[in-house]
DNA sequence: ACACCATATATAACAGGGTTATGCGATACT
DNA sequence: AGTATCGCATAACCCTGTTATATATGGTGT
């Protein structure tokens, strides 16, 4: 069956001109007909590749997720697990302040779906990898005997405590200040730690670890052709 | 009839019309002409007094805002202030739940306005009052013994897991399970209480006391106001 | 009481965005 | 090569937010 792959990566064009066009102009920006000028076509084309905006922004969503994906997977694990959650806090953090908007739209189109259901089904898709990274690291701070308890419980409250602060950081709801993440991110972390078992001096230092290990990753297009958009 | 009218408020009458709408059809269904004839009126009425939809969706948010204060507000102080913050963690989800399309409306319209620095500030908006409930509790932690540390921090740290744990759950995120809230949410409640200077055994009678001692209040239409609402 | 004005509302038209109908050209299979 | 199929452009259609306009109601000043 076939017929296809002339101008192919047409579809993954609407998709990257959609999430620059996030970037630049917000939400509003993500109409039919200015994405696909973006990429010089008509709007059919948005039809003919996803039938329609909704699976267009859908696609948008899943983008995020790889995005935020790659984020955490630039986390390389250390000997210090609990210095690894926070460095994979903080690169939460950083996806979503990079692209805000493209953060919103993600979760917000999400609704329904279970992250937390398909990494444990074994079916794989870009949310429940995300949350994968957190699971892998709370294991192993659990077998290092830093937490006890269950992994699964465990991983999905830091996920609760992350996904809060940076929901709330990234609307505005805890002010402009620059501080919020020496104020509330690294003690929240520590306080999570602490109440899952570690000790209050190991987990302040793997806190202190974990923010000055972590530097930001060059993790640019995630769609699947690597071509340097510009 | 006369034209005009009895125009018991039909600003109020919007935003009620709004929110069931919104109940019922989803985000779909807030459009102009649908809220509009849902109140016997034409889209004008949205014109005259909103000045157009963006605004009349702001007043859909606060209305949001309001009912969390209310739900809040319901949870009355015993002497175990942990077990106050693991009921007020109750009720704050239980407001997402009741109506989870006003609740993610509520936070999505909520962007760049700052709760936690209202709330410092002293001006109070209903944002701001849903946190002061969150805040005064730790106080009373604190003053107890029970929790160390400054208390805005840890009101963060507490808002930002329970948001985090609200809206992944209300997203779907968990699964589709009905076991969550003993699964996840009391345990990060006394995971963080654990962490912020309670001792485990303590913890853990507060997270039971609370979990039991907090039932849905009756909060209903708490746009009819004349509280004065200043 | 009358004239006047401000406000609220209905009606209708306008603008812009998603969607669909249709036709054409290019691709790939026979 | 012939042809069926697919991608895509053009243009129309519909729905939704918005604006323009006219009218009626209620209050206000004299």
């Amino acid at each position: 069956m076939t017929g296809k792959t002339r101008g192919t990566d047409v579809k993954e064009r609407l998709v990257e001109a959609a999430v620059r066009l996030l970037a630049d102009g917000g939400p509003e920006a993500l109409q039919a007909r200015k994405i696909a000028a973006e990429v010089g076509a008509s709007t059919m084309a948005v039809y003919t590749h996803f039938g329609g905006m909704a699976a267009l922004l859908d696609a948008v969503a899943l983008e995020g997720f790889r995005r935020l994906s790659a984020n955490l997977a630039a986390v390389t694990p250390t000997e210090d697990p609990v210095a690894d959650l926070l460095a994979l806090a903080l690169a939460y953090r950083h996806t979503a302040r990079e692209h805000p908007e493209l953060f919103a739209v993600t979760f917000s189109r999400s609704r329904g779906r279970s992250l937390a259901e398909v990494v444990a089904s074994g079916d794989p898709n870009e949310g429940s990898t995300a949350f994968g990274y957190l699971l892998r690291a709370t294991e192993r701070a659990i077998d290092a005997g830093r937490f006890h308890g269950e992994p699964f419980p465990a991983a999905a409250q830091l996920w609760s405590g992350v996904h809060g602060y940076v929901t709330l950081e990234t609307s505005g709801h805890f002010g402009q200040r620059r501080q919020d993440v020496e104020d509330i991110l690294v003690p929240l972390g520590v306080t999570l730690a602490i109440g899952l078992g570690d000790t209050a001096g190991a987990a302040r230092r793997s806190g202190e670890a974990g923010l000055a290990g972590w530097h930001p990753a060059e993790v640019r297009s995630s769609i699947k052709t690597d071509e340097g958009n510009a």
